[in-house]
DNA sequence: TTTGCTATTGCAACTAAGTTGCAATAGTTT
DNA sequence: AAACTATTGCAACTTAGTTGCAATAGCAAA
């Protein structure tokens, strides 16, 4: 893809997503808007910004799905193995600015991972 | 839970775990079961079975839920931080018998763990 | 500014994974 | 054999995500 036009539907999600760290849940994203756009144009308004390197997806523990922005990735090639971590009070999800290492299988070839760490997170931590 | 009568269904189900590096998707179980157990049946045995240590859960990339057997869990303490493999390819998810270190990061715990490495499997690498 | 092209959107209907409540069935213990 | 209750099957439901199509709205060229 990639004939980007300068919509109101990319202006009003891409306005959801305030900084490079934090994911939101298209469930919640489709909550929010629900006013102002159809849930179908949102789904695929993300699937469109994922393909041109502008959101990456998560999937979280119970299999939906999130986005966040992402801060090195182009069209060709995302760059999606740095990990997340779910929080298991408050279930929010972000990014992790750490790299894990790949490890290398013989006879496999690793092309891509998804890593999702669970625990606590630093709200939910000190509120302990 | 715990309360586990030798039921037909649990029979039926565990036989479909060949070994213990193995997943099956759900959709797979139920199809494969169809004309001898409900689904719901599954869903519930499945989660039964996870509960008490005897099969883990992975979540493929596509947030389809698949099952294998844990060979070193226990009911209060399951052992799930082996990476798991699903092939780009064909499709199918193993276990990984190795391990990925786990980061510490500050102001957070991280609990548990959830490592998927997409790429092709040893089978699909070989026809290449 | 207007026209025309076509990407994008909204709508309604659909698909499919997973869940729920309840009555019937079948392990297990006495 | 009887009784207790965990387990099962069924049907109906929930909900995330998809599809087809007609209407709308960016954008470029005239």
């Amino acid at each position: 893809m990639g004939v980007f036009r300068k919509t109101k539907s990319i202006e009003l999600i891409l306005k959801e997503f305030p900084d490079e760290k934090t994911a939101i849940s298209v469930i919640e994203l489709v909550k929010r808007l629900d006013s102002k756009l159809n849930k179908t144009t949102i789904y695929r308004v993300l699937e469109k910004l994922e393909e041109d390197g502008v959101l990456h997806c998560i999937l979280s523990n119970n299999g939906a799905k999130w986005y966040a922005k992402c801060n090195c990735c182009s069209k060709s090639n995302h760059y999606n193995l740095h990990p997340h971590f779910e929080c298991i009070d408050c279930g929010k999800i972000d990014c992790l600015e750490i790299k894990v290492q790949i490890p290398t299988i013989s006879d496999r070839k690793i092309v891509s991972s998804q890593i999702l760490f669970k625990g606590t997170c630093e709200g939910c931590f000190s509120l302990n």
